[in-house]
DNA sequence: TTATTAAAATGAACAGTGTTTATTAAATTT
DNA sequence: AAATTTAATAAACACTGTTCATTTTAATAA
């Protein structure tokens, strides 16, 4: 039967079309540009199709964020090639933070937004990508105690919270602009001086 | 003449009442249904007549957003009066997570939402109470470093902002569910550890 | 006290949001 | 060619922030 394998086919691309137009829009205009109706107007198709191949909005901004991971981990590459552990650390913060600064949309999705996560939920799914991330992150940190046992923080997954904590919160203070209030178009500086303050309070012996 | 008078306050009064309705609505049924036409409803107004009291929607966030520094200064009474600046950095910090968890809808006003800050710009006023805060860590780092020279960190305003970054990242993270997902019903305890972590890599003779 | 003027409040509209459902159009099968 | 299944849609619902012409209310002047 060619004829059902084609509809499926269709479908799938039909299905793909939405979430590139999904796609164009949030990276041209941003997240609340990115409406149903506005993906359907660029799509060339009414609202109500769209739901015909997504449950909801929850679901397509599940789909962007996946996206969202892969572009990230992309901007990483080059950090996670680091042989170093600590050195790797460093690197990964601050591709993190760069990524952040560069791609707030997209971050959002990623860390912040509520929306994609209440799909996951009705799945049961787990948070795949970011959870990957942040198990790397333990295990890199692993690597590091195991090199040089004097930190100040043991736990691995503490110390990859903590440095987490760190850049996320960083780059969400800076997209709040609640960084240049306290010191206007230092942003960058801030931020340089804090990432480099982590490193040295918890790798101490590694400057 | 009294009637100017009179209609003055009459004037600041139904101000506060809009006020007042929308600190309610907040608090009772969360930020996305405090709307103009909401609060207009449970003043006994119209919707058109908030305008008349208020130049958008930003103008009230930007009144609450004060309220929630009120809250949030009250909750941290005990930390500012310790005597001991590392006890008074920890306990600020304590209380600082503690209300960020408790009170979703206010600490977003405060230190996530861009529209209090829209209606800043346009009155060119600065973060007043925000940034009155991170001059007051910034000092009591200060003081800290004066006490006991041997700090990873030596900059004040680089400890504070790292101090800052990292509590607000923990909360954030806490409210976008994503510490669920690294460690199920965990996020108490992880959130201790790294408190604790924090303390005990910036302040190192401190335990 | 009544007529006039000034101030306050509002209804209705605009342009937008996510989502559902009954209806229409198209494609496939009989 | 007719019947049936599948796909697409228009229209509606209940919302959002905001504006403006109109009406209602209150204060002042005659």
């Amino acid at each position: 039967m060619g004829i059902t394998e084609r509809k499926e086919r269709e479908k799938q691309e039909l299905k793909e079309l939405i979430l590139l137009k999904a796609k164009e829009i949030l990276m041209r205009e941003g997240q609340e540009k990115m409406s149903i109706r506005r993906i359907a107007q660029e799509a060339e198709y009414s609202p109500a199709t769209i739901y015909l191949y997504f449950q909801d909005k929850d679901e397509i901004l599940h789909e962007l964020m996946e996206m969202g991971f892969g572009l990230m981990n992309k901007h990483m590459d080059a950090a996670f090639a680091e042989e170093n552990p600590v050195m790797r650390i460093r690197k990964i913060g601050e591709a993190y933070v760069d990524f952040g600064l560069k791609h707030k949309d997209w971050y959002d999705l990623m860390f912040v937004s509520q929306q994609p996560m209440n799909h996951i939920e009705r799945c049961k799914e787990q948070w795949g990508h970011g959870l990957g991330l942040f198990e790397y992150l333990s295990a890199t940190c692993a690597e590091a105690v195991a090199g040089h046992g004097d930190m100040p923080i043991s736990e691995p997954r503490i110390m990859a919270l903590t440095l987490w904590a760190h850049v996320h919160g960083l780059v969400m203070l800076a997209h709040a602009q609640r960084l240049d209030v306290v010191e206007k178009e230092q942003t960058q500086r801030l931020i340089a001086g804090a990432m480099d303050g982590m490193m040295h309070m918890m790798f101490p012996y590694h400057n």
